[in-house]
Formats: structure tokens, sequence, C-alpha cells
DNA sequence: ACGCGCTTGTGAACGCGCGCACAAAGTCGG
DNA sequence: CCGACTTTGTGCGCGCGTTCACAAGCGCGT
């Protein structure tokens, strides 16, 4: 998360012992190979394999699936339709979430337009944007609603997740609006920290940021390899 | 760093003692608060003040800094130019970064016209796409060239690092001609799982991923808000 | 029925990163 | 020139996450 770092934990009554933040992180990367291997016909799978397809270690993969209660075969491996369900719910998509979209731009409309959303459970349920001009376009099937329109659709949507594609400079505006409507997650596309009250998660995705961390390490082996060179 | 989690030291002569990897992913969040100190004409900040506009505790940024050597001045903060000129050199801005995207779909093109790459020290040298039909379009300024044309792009070009926006079925083969080209640097926006060979660095940007961990926070602040109505 | 081989689940050690709290160091007013 | 105030730089303890290695468990073939 990037707010408080605390773990998800909370002994919730009968509930999960509470999942650590950093498994909950990897759990959609795991539940994406799932479907490709039950999309090929695969009704079982080793955490070796498992592991390979998602990329990470065997043994970091049983840890992360401990913690969820999930119980595989020993000696056979997980059942991949149990192991979907399991995930599925423990991420809370046993529901449909809506999500509303702020700023109606270049990156919006390709975000408006993405399959991939109807697919793992999100419905883009409404696009909001500033500019009067763009007010009532059509995009992706739904129309343009201005920024006052907010507070209806979220609670007439039942939108619990906003995502900010605004430039920076309206970017805290848009996320206070989005508070103030009920909104507690927020997806933030903007270059820009957001200020929010506790109990509102915000995820920030920065393009610019991840080229800038490849940049250190291309730098970085540069470096290395001029050194070896020089030897 | 995606892959391996080792830190980016080296002890490399006289150079770095190694930054963290912790702190390299907060450097650009740092210089991006220093930019826009600078614009609105700060000449030097304590670590309170940018700790705050970075979204992140004094104690954490002065630590980072220190990583890399940079000196601020006690009972006075650090000089903002001064320091923007050593994360710049840290994160190896020095030179401007050639970037060659590939796959100019609906992502793909929003992110053509990006402008903030520009701004940040990247350049975009060419795009790529496998569709004959796309191929010879001009997107943002750039003629789309065919796939085989990668590897001399790459060569004439100095690009360094590819960004991957095709669908997650080509994604591996794109890495592939990546690698094979000359590219140790990737940032793939495709939902899936690359494999590349040591010395290489993947990141990857999953907004679906992304979704499911607020989905999995919303879901969880749900439950306790339930837990307290029926206590 | 029984042992053999395979795979899970986890105990324990380790390393990294975070935050506290404070001494060192520099500035500024008098 | 000095003393009080401000802010940096960091030593230290702690908790989380990762990894190793292995005992426990399960199926299967005989
Ligand atoms: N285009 C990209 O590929 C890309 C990539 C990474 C990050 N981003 C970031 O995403 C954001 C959007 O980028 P873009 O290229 O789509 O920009 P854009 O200018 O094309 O679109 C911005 C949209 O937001 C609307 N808007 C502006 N202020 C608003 C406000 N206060 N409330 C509601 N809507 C508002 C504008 O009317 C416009 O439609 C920017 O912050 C950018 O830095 C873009
Ligand atoms: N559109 C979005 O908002 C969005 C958001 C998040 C992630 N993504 C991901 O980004 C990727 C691209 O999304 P999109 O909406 O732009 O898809 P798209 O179908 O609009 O574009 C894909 C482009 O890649 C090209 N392509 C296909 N196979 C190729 C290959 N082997 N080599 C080179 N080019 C190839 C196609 O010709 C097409 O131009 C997908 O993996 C998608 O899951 C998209």
């Amino acid at each position: 998360m990037s707010e408080q770092g605390s773990r998800a934990v909370g002994r919730a009554g009968a509930g999960r012992p509470g999942v650590p933040n950093a498994t909950v992180a990897r759990l959609p990367v795991y539940l994406r190979a799932l479907h490709a291997l039950a999309d090929v016909g695969r009704t079982t799978v080793s955490s070796e394999a498992l592991a390979e397809a998602a990329g990470v270690g065997s043994a970091k993969l049983r840890k992360d699936l401990s913690h969820l209660g999930s119980y595989g075969t020993r000696g056979v491996g997980y059942d991949v339709g149990e192991l979907v369900h399991h995930i599925s719910s423990t991420l809370g998509l046993g529901q449909r979430w809506s999500v509303v979209l702020v700023g109606v731009g270049n990156l919006g409309q390709a975000l408006a337009g993405y399959g991939g959303f109807d697919d793992r459970g999100f419905r883009v349920a409404a696009l909001v944007d500033a500019d009067p001009a763009r007010v009532g376009e059509v995009v992706a099937g739904l129309t343009v609603l201005p920024l006052q329109d907010l507070p209806r659709v979220v609670r007439e949507q039942g939108v619990s997740i906003g995502v900010i594609a605004t430039p920076a400079t309206g970017a805290q505006d848009v996320c206070d609006r989005l508070v103030a409507a009920g909104v507690r997650s927020i997806l933030n596309f903007a270059p820009a920290v957001l200020q929010v009250p506790p109990g509102v998660d915000v995820r920030r995705v920065d393009l610019s940021n991840e080229l800038q961390i490849l940049s250190f390490h291309e730098h970085r082996k540069a470096a290395l390899a001029d050194q070896v060179v020089s030897a």
C-alpha cells in the first residue's frame, strides 16, 4: 500500500488471520497465471510450476498461499479451480466493483476503451471531465459527465474506486472531490503526491518514475561495463 | 526492481558505496518535488518540507539523501538546485535516453503523444508495430516501423530502453526481440510475466493488478465496517 | 497393506528497510 | 565572540519479508 505501511491484519472474527501486504500485491499475478493454466485445461498445478509462471520463487509462493489458508494436496499440488476461487474471494472479487474515471484525455480514453477491466471484475461506471467541450461527448459507449455530477454518480452507481487521469495540476482537487463523494480507493496516474485523510488508499502509477528507475540501473550497468573494459 | 532483489551495491571504485533499492524507487519522487519547488523560486528546502511534499517521513528522506552522498547544510537545509543535480546524476539523467515503443494501439498511441517523456530526459526514438496496416502510419510525428527494423533502430538511434504496449500474447516475443537487439531495460505494460536473461531489467506496470490490490483493501474496509455495525 | 517418491506447509535464520532519537554542525542575533 | 536555535546525518533496535531446508502428509504402484 502507498499510505500506512500497516499489515492487513485485524483478526476479523473467524476470518483470515491477516494477509501480509507483500503477499496481497502478488496475488493478482498468481491469479492471472492460474487463469491461463485453466484455459489450457490444467486442473492441478505444483508450487514449482506456478511459481515459474508467476516469476517468483516456489517457497515464496507456498508461503503466500499458506497465508490465505488455502490448502493444496501434498504429493499432488494445488487444485487450479479451487485456488482461483480462494484468491478471488480474498481479493474481494466476488462482487463487481464500479469505477469512475476522471479525466478523459489521451490516457483516459485509452483506459476507457480498455477491455482488461471487465475481464477482471471491474466496471467503468462513468467518465467525468472538467472541460465543458468534452462533456456530452460519447467515449467507449459512455457519455462524459461534468465534475459536479460526481457525488450523484458515485451514489447511484455504487462507485467505490476512482481513477485519476487528469494533469497533475488538477489531481489534488479531483482527489478531494472523490473523497468527498465517498470514494475510499483511488488509482492515480497523475505525477502528483496526493494528500488524503486516513482510511483512504491511494496507489500511484507514474510512468516517468518507472523510466527513471530503469535509467538508474541502465546507468549503473554502463558504468560497470566501462570499468570492466578499462580493467 | 522486479527481477533479482539485489541491492545496487557494487563498491564501484571511487563511486557511490551503493544506493539501496528502495531509495532508488523514491528518488524520482523527490526529484519531481524539487522541480516544483524550483519553479516556485525556492532555493533551499528542509528535509521536513521536502518530505511533506514527497509524502514520506523526514527521517527516511534524510537517510535516502545521505546514501547518495549529497550534503545539505545543517541549520539551513538542502540547496534545491544542487540536490536536483545530485539526484539527476545518480539516476543517470545526465544523458538523454532513447526509448523504442512497441505496440502502437490504444495505449501505445497515448504513450507516444505523452509530453511527460521529454521533460524527464527521455526521447521516444521510434514506434514499432507488427500490424502491416499500421506500419507507415504517422503517430505523434513518428512513422510506425515494422518489427524487423528493431535491430537497426536500436543500433542507429542508440536505444537503451524498450516499452512494450502489445497484447499479452505477443509480449514475450517482442521482449525476446528487444533483448536480441541489445536492449537491457524494459518497461512492460502487457499483463504477462516476461522471461529474460540475467542482466536485463524488466519493470511491469499492470493496471488490473493495481485495481485488484485496491479491491482487496476496499473489501477489507467494508468487512471491518460491517463488523463495527453489527457490534 | 505398505513403503516409496513427490509436494506441501512451516520453523528458523537472515537481511533489508524503517523510524526514533540524538549528537554533530552550522546559522543567526546580540 | 558567544550562545541559542535550527536542521542534518546516523547509530540502533525492531519488524517485515525472503529464503533455506526439512518434517509431515498424500497418492500410487506393487
Ligand atoms: N498520455 C500518457 O500516455 C500518460 C502516461 C503517463 C501518465 N500520464 C498522466 O496522466 C494524466 C493525463 O494525461 P493525458 O495525456 O491524458 O492528458 P490530457 O491533457 O490529454 O487529458 C487530461 C484530461 O483531463 C481533463 N481535466 C483537466 N483538469 C481536470 C480537472 N480538474 N478535473 C477533471 N478533468 C480535468 C482535461 O479536460 C483532459 O480531458 C497526466 O497527469 C499525465 O501526466 C499520461
Ligand atoms: N488500453 C489501455 O488502457 C491499457 C491499460 C492497461 C494495460 N493495457 C495493456 O497494454 C497492452 C496494449 O493495450 P492496447 O489497448 O493498446 O491494445 P491494442 O490492441 O489497442 O494495441 C495493441 C497493438 O500492438 C500491436 N501488436 C500486436 N502484437 C504485436 C507484436 N507481436 N509485436 C508488435 N506489435 C504487436 C497491434 O498491432 C496493436 O497495434 C495490452 O497488453 C493491454 O493489456 C492497456
